[in-house]
DNA sequence: CTGTAGTACTACGAGGCGTAGTACTTGACT
DNA sequence: AGTCAAGTACTACGCCTCGTAGTACTACAG
């Protein structure tokens, strides 16, 4: 999987806080306004944002009217997830890489890591 | 952290089988020599790129009589690691994304991790 | 003294991404 | 009915990265 540029990125933030949020799915306008504030855009760049998100298979747009609504294909763990997995990919001893990993972040990530290990491990393996 | 492109990251291979097999670090001609068989490239074109990832932070390099010999900076799981660890920076809840990590990964990733984190258990904290 | 291996520097085309304009459509309001 | 606003589709352009490579200069060997 590829990354997203730095402006992907952001009008991706926008459509996941809105999901998260429990709003309706973004219009372009909708995104167009949450960014007025930090960022200069003309409309039509925010809609080629969309769109290209959409086409890239990271957004799923439904019409409402004349416009279309875009919601997040995944949520942003999700997508963090593809990101990890991805990089994981790259290399031949996904073994060794994990445990590389493990042994690089933070006590505190650990103590996350070791929490969703044993959640996992309570529940049903589906 | 930027990931790497196709010809970059098998060149980067080149380099780090060459370190884990403990031999000396790879010049231009080493790494055009071990490509030779698999792809048709122009030996500038490895000497560019071996020169891209050194620019780039990827590989270091050193002076052998007229030749440079290139050197990884970092092992394939740090690589690696950095890669993941730039995913997890994309988002704002590195938790979130980490417990959703775990549970995405095949059983035996999992069994990898748990050994892992009991490894570093025993261990002395750095 | 002339190859040969090596470097440094420059270049070019494709593709991704930030950015935006223009032109066409349609519903609403006066 | 006529105009305005909002919406879309399509096109475009410049920058940067990356794959790819040529040319020109240097230095050691025979």
């Amino acid at each position: 999987m590829k990354g997203l540029g730095e402006l992907e990125r952001t009008v991706m933030e926008v459509c996941w806080a809105r999901e998260e949020a429990g709003v309706a799915p973004a219009t372009a306008r909708d995104v167009s306004r949450a960014l007025a504030d930090q960022r200069d855009l003309a409309h039509t760049t925010v809609m080629t944002v969309l769109d290209r998100l959409a086409k890239k298979g990271f957004l799923d747009r439904e019409r409402d009217g004349r416009a279309w609504r875009y919601r997040p294909s995944a949520s942003r763990e999700g997508y963090v997830t593809e990101l990890m997995l991805g990089a994981l990919n790259e290399t031949g001893d996904r073994d060794a890489a994990l445990a590389y990993f493990v042994r690089s972040v933070s006590q505190d990530e650990i103590d996350v890591l070791r929490q969703a290990l044993e959640e996992i491990t309570l529940e049903p393996p589906a």
